[in-house]
DNA sequence: ATTATAAATATAAACGATTACACAAAAGAA
DNA sequence: TTCTTTTGTGTAATCGTTTATATTTATAAT
């Protein structure tokens, strides 16, 4: 490696001057500063952020820490996560989990000795206490999407249990009675929220959900049993004509089933998903879904872990709502009847 | 920050022994062992990469380069990159760079004075002095599927050519003649391979393809005109019966756009795509495409970078083939025929 | 008892940068 | 000329670690 006493011996001049030269502080002649830019030019010398960091003890990553990239929900927020953190002058060091608890514990120990100065984080599991250590060592920390009782103010929520409510809401105004479910585990407070909002809609309504017709403790990951328990769903006797899964990949993985048992969305059975994740406008037909506000989340989280380091206090954190982006998923079974 | 001095200081110990308990080299008597411990403890203390990284000389960080992540190929590559790094003891720094040059270029930039000590780089653009120029750095780095007669030796690549051949012989087995074809910019070098395949796979049977049902430098992130150019292609009078794509995001483009238009698939329209990303699973009905083997990819980049770095020379790159995953996208002409 | 060896700990020099401070030369003011 | 002030450059301390070397103490061998 070429160091900055390298560019020195070479251009004759101290190493303190060089450094100069770069920074651009302080006096010097011009005439210096070109001889000393043409060595590091000659030399292709570039600076060591390893050395610069520790001396300056400018710190200046950010770590954004996800379950997965190929949910393409994430991948979306990664992105704003990226442009707004750069626009604050951050770097992102991205870290997948894939779903595992222990990765993630090992992520976040090793997080406390990197030059990393906040920590965004969608945790897999409901266990947090491996992240409120990174209080004690002095590190600014976000949980997204997620509702933890004993450390609330480090919570940036989404009201899922709004938007799902919302989301059977609709259903039920459309006509539909027999809604079935979909749901991942329960570890992960959000997926409790949007069942929570589910039911608290069918009850609105007096109805109920058989429990055959409800999946919880989904493994996404899991390609094998996952669809078997969904095509045993639909075939059924008292099969649900519309379901409401807890996130587009569900949603996809109903559209699946449905093409296997050559059931017809909207005609045969109708679906809502949850995420607006790009996808949705591609399958067939367009799958309505709940649009979490991606850009607005990704720029809040910055934004309080810069404000944290910055002045050293916490902002509050508000809790955003989601919307429906109604797409052709859903049968309307109320012009269907009034049509016939 | 709470230091190895700290530590030094609070149980009475010297840095020196302090050190030595934490990496466990060297003669230490139990106690004295377990006295640093309990500080370490007490104090919350990790040691600071920066400076453990600074003066060991191990820099321990591969980066890989993306151009989206949204694009589901990218992000599978991501998780096995991601899996056989850690597994040689590398960590990832991902980067994305949103498709633009400038973006590229900056990241390079950085990256040499950042502790990095490895480029895995899927670049998003023709050019490439800019990524050469790592060489210079001491850095090695490696393009995946991409094409540089200047700088072969570097280029981890995929026979585009031969998959894009096999697919669109495929649909012409199968009895189509009219197809059409979308294409991204040719700039990157796979794409143009793509297209040569299937235009030899065309000559080869004498067939060509209508200029109007051939859709060149189609921009994906382009929202507005991409559409609208498959919705034209697929209204005029002599509109392809079948579709090959350049990857399975425009595949799923022309999905829409026969959606929109009533048009069935593959009743109607037959499509190929390309990449084999997991959607193509889950959209109706299941596309057909070709799969490019993302686990042997991501393993050999790794392992080309870490031989490189052991040993510093350069090991000899293997051309690696595609295969075709069939699934229901394409209709079969023959059976149909004969049926009749 | 003396010496050699092993065990336990400390001192101090690095790693590659930044920067406070010191110093010298040139320019301006008296 | 002499004294300030400005400009240009160098010296050396520092960031938080690791580690070669030195030093002390305990143990074993003679």
């Amino acid at each position: 490696m070429v160091t900055i006493k390298d560019v020195a011996k070479k251009c004759g001049f101290s190493v303190c001057t060089v450094s100069r030269a770069l920074s651009g502080k302080g006096y010097l002649k011009e005439e210096t500063r070109q001889k000393i830019m043409e060595a590091v030019a000659e030399l292709n010398y570039r600076p060591n952020t390893l050395a610069v960091n520790l001396k300056t003890g400018r710190r200046q990553t950010l770590a954004l820490i996800l379950p997965s990239l190929t949910n393409i929900f994430y991948a979306k927020l990664e992105q704003y996560m990226e442009a707004f953190a750069s626009e604050k002058g951050y770097l992102l060091y991205l870290s997948n989990t894939e779903y595992s608890l222990e990765k993630e514990k090992q992520i976040i120990e090793n997080l406390a000795g990197m030059d990393i100065v906040g920590v965004i984080i969608f945790t897999a599991s409901g266990e947090h206490e491996h992240i409120k250590k990174l209080s004690g060592f002095g590190i600014p920390y976000v949980y997204m999407n997620r509702y933890f009782e004993d450390d609330l103010e480090h919570c940036l929520r989404l009201d899922n249990k709004k938007a799902a409510f919302e989301a059977v809401n609709y259903m039920i105004q459309l006509g539909h009675r027999n809604i079935g479910g979909i749901f991942q585990s329960f570890a992960n407070s959000s997926y409790q929220e949007r069942y929570e909002g589910m039911m608290e809609a069918l009850a609105a309504h007096g109805l109920t959900c058989h429990p055959d017709n409800l999946l919880l403790d989904v493994n996404p990951e899991d390609m094998g049993t996952t669809p078997a328990r969904i095509l045993q769903m639909l075939q059924q006797p008292e099969r649900p004509m519309a379901i409401f899964a807890c996130n587009d990949m569900m949603a996809f993985n109903v559209y699946r089933a449905a093409y296997i048992l050559g059931l017809q969305i909207p005609e045969h059975l109708s679906v809502f998903g949850y995420d607006n994740c790009i996808m949705a406008n591609f399958v067939t037909p367009p799958l309505s879904t709940v649009s979490a506000p991606a850009k607005q989340l990704s720029s809040i989280a910055v934004d309080f872990i810069d404000h944290h380091i910055q002045t050293g206090d916490i902002k509050k954190l508000p809790v955003l709502n989601a919307s429906l982006v109604i797409r052709n998923s859903v049968k309307n079974l109320k012009d269907y009847k009034e049509g016939q």
